[in-house]
RNA sequence: GGGCCCGUAGCUCAGCCAGGACAAGAGCGCCGGCCUUCGGAGCCGGAGGUCCCGGGUUCAAAUCCCGGCGGGCCCGCCA
């Protein structure tokens, strides 16, 4: 229901836009600086110490005013006071509970607050290289991404997702070589099989990446120095134990195939040339790139659907060079006063771009933070062979970005290890005359996950799949569930299951900043106490059957005086804090925030419920209004999960 | 070598952007209680801290500034 606002965001909103007006300061500064305050001084505050002096008012003046500006939006049931330099302002609980609780009969929910000005937003997310399965850190990316997107959604703007698909380059085009030399189809394949498609290409590209590179190391082995010979033969050895392990794991026996052609034929000759062909669009290495990059998506899809993301759209990078966007952007740049030529090669002076149009412009410092005393140098748009490189690509992608969607913003969910190239971009984008573009491109960058003692390598096959991950998690789930739920039918058990595994693991992946970098820690997913996805769940679940004991709720025989005591109270004005809490989890783009608010939320409902029956209470008022209290905690958990990917269930 | 990010309880983290009621907050783990009352994935209580170090700004610093130290990442005609 929109249009009806609850009384205590109304309260926020007057308060921060009288402040705004009076001391001068941004209307969404006032908002941050509303704050509950420790509960013994009231349920909202304000530090007025800060404006008050120099501002010409008197402590009484703010006050009075204040309270005369609220009594005219109806809020007339609050207390305000000074105290040591902050305005407090305390509701009187029976008079908000029969506001709220009347706005709840005609149909009002608690939901985020929208924006005053939505806009349209491009969330890329993921976009992983289609070569190999999704690992622990694409889930990372996966749960922050459609997460902001959720967030963003909530708060009214018009949301569009988009998975770029990195499928020019050299990691297909040896995942490509490795199904042309084995002749099989990576789809129909896989069916035959019966492995995942993503699984299956993951082995064939890391088997035929490390042939390659043995090769190559051999080539050099040849040709080195005695004090080289050592350390390459080192490389060597590790490169064949990997390939022994592989071999192990062979899932239709192609090694002896694969090993057999490259002793005969020249690979790093034939992945040049698929390279060359495939970014000109010719066949056949089109349709069988296209080939094996479908059977990963279709892999893909399959786990994004476990852990409830989809993508609006899915974006190419082929496309976007076979539709001569690059070619157009190329054009541009050589029209410009910054395209020179650097090292024989056609480039960008990005150090100029930051001279000239960055520096002199303050306003600029903050949505392009060059490094201080660091050199950028030029950026290659084009090698010397002629073909694009992928930051060349990235650019006219972007471009494209704003353009399709009509974007206002995008927002990049990418790790922090590229940082310094997308940078670039938004410096080439600014270069080249696109500003806004430029301006409003986010990098959203997270940390890497480790995993506890090893390292993760696509190309040498050695990652834990998000699939593994998931079926892990899974098993734990389903004996907690099967424990608590010996009647239920098999289905239903392995339903709960799995909507358990994806909250555990979104909640996980979300809670932490996303500036910290995670050691993935399988233990910790599977602990489903406090401060875990299934937690929220678990109160929630306790919420409904307590309201499905209680029966329907009416509130009409509400008696408002039961808000007279103090758990109660706190659970009332926490849950109601959600609209603006929401709002500013999208606004500044920190789903943790929600995250913690939510664990919160449970928290206080946790310690309160069994200290205080509502289906025992003998007084039908008292009973409905905690009722009504439940529903209303109830349905801020269900909507804030939503928002975070932890699915809400009504028993578990 | 330079840049960016991080450094808060044994462990994992919140608070820092927007300094103020903070004699610093959670969870895990640890110690001790609670299964005859709405779901024990829970509740109640307890121990546990030089907020990395040193300066500075301020009436006021975990928070802002400067300088160190430690860890991660990045500085490609890779993606």
């Amino acid at each position: 229901m929109t249009g009806k606002v609850d009384p205590v965001t109304l309260t926020v909103r007057e308060m921060a836009l009288f402040f705004s007006e009076t001391f001068k300061i941004p209307l969404e500064q006032a908002m941050w600086l509303i704050q509950p305050p420790r509960e013994e001084y009231g349920d909202l505050s304000f530090p007025l110490m800060r404006y008050l002096r120099g501002s010409g008012y008197g402590e009484r003046e703010i006050v009075e005013t204040l309270r005369g500006r609220l009594w005219e939006k109806g809020i007339y049931y609050i207390s305000l006071s000074v105290d040591r330099g902050y305005l407090n302002l305390r509701f009187e609980e029976s008079e908000l509970s029969r506001h709220v609780f009347t706005l709840v009969r005609s149909g009002w929910r608690p939901e985020t607050v929208k924006a005053d000005a939505p806009e349209t937003i491009v969330v890329e997310h993921t976009s992983a290289n289609p070569i190999h399965p999704l690992h622990i850190g694409h889930a990372r990316n996966t749960s922050i991404g459609d997460t902001l997107a959720r967030l963003f959604k909530a708060r009214g703007h018009r949301v569009n997702t988009r998975f770029y698909i990195d499928d020019v380059g050299r990691q297909t085009a040896i995942a490509a070589l490795g199904f042309q030399i084995l002749g099989v189809d990576p789809g129909s394949e896989a069916k035959r099989l019966g492995v995942k498609p993503d699984h299956l290409v993951g082995w064939v590209y890391a088997a035929t990446h490390t042939i390659l590179d043995i090769l190559e190391a051999k080539k050099r082995l040849e040709k080195a120095d005695a004090g080289e010979r050592e350390r390459i033969q080192r490389k060597i050895d590790s490169l064949m134990s990997t390939l022994s392990r592989l071999k192990d794991s062979d899932p239709g026996g192609y090694m002896g195939k694969l090993l057999d052609y490259s002793s005969k034929n020249d690979l790093e000759d034939r992945v040049q040339e698929i390279m060359r062909r495939y970014e000109k669009g010719l066949d056949p290495e089109k349709s069988l790139i296209r080939s094996v990059v479908a059977a990963v998506l279709e892999g893909f899809r399959e786990t994004l659907a476990r852990i409830g993301a989809e993508f609006d759209s899915w974006d190419w990078e082929s496309d976007i060079v076979w539709s001569s966007r690059v070619e157009k952007l190329l054009e541009k740049a050589r029209g410009s006063k910054y395209y020179v030529i650097h090292k024989g090669a056609e480039a960008l002076n990005i150090p100029a771009i930051i001279e000239e149009l960055v520096k002199p412009r303050p306003e600029l410092h903050g949505s392009f933070k060059t490094p201080k005393g660091f050199e950028i140098p030029p950026l290659i748009l084009v090698r010397s062979d002629g073909t694009t490189l992928y930051t060349t690509r990235d650019i006219a992608y972007s471009i494209y970005k704003f353009e399709q969607a009509r974007a206002d913003r995008v927002v990049n969910v990418i790790g922090a290890d590229q940082r310094l190239s997308q940078l670039q971009v938004k410096l080439a984008l600014l270069g080249l005359g696109y500003e806004r573009e430029a301006r409003n491109m986010i990098h959203y960058d997270y940390e890497i996950v480790r995993l506890p003692g090893r390292s993760m390598s696509g190309r040498r096959g050695e990652y834990v799949s998000l699939d593994q991950l998931l079926d892990e998690v899974k098993s734990r789930a389903l004996s907690e569930v099967e424990k608590r739920n010996p009647d239920m039918p098999r289905e239903w058990i392995e339903d709960v299951a799995e909507k358990v595994t994806a909250g555990a693991t979104r909640f996980a992946l979300v809670q932490v900043s996303s500036k910290k970098p995670i050691t993935f820690d399988l233990e910790r997913v599977l602990d489903f106490k406090e401060n875990s996805g299934p937690y929220l769940q678990y109160t929630h679940a306790r919420a409904s059957r307590i309201l499905e004991k209680h029966g329907p709720i009416d509130y009409g025989s509400i008696d408002y005086t039961a808000s007279y005591h103090p758990e109660r109270r706190r659970l009332l004005l926490l849950a109601l804090r959600y609209p603006l809490v929401s709002a500013k989890a999208a606004d500044d783009m920190a789903p943790e925030d929600l995250v913690a608010y939510l664990v919160k939320l449970a928290d206080i409902f946790n310690s309160w419920y069994p200290k205080d029956s509502v289906i025992h209470d003998p007084d039908p008022g008292a009973r409905n209004y905690k009722a009504a209290l439940v529903n209303l905690v109830k349905e801020v958990l269900s909507e804030g999960m939503k928002l975070i990917g932890v699915p809400p269930l009504e028993r578990m």
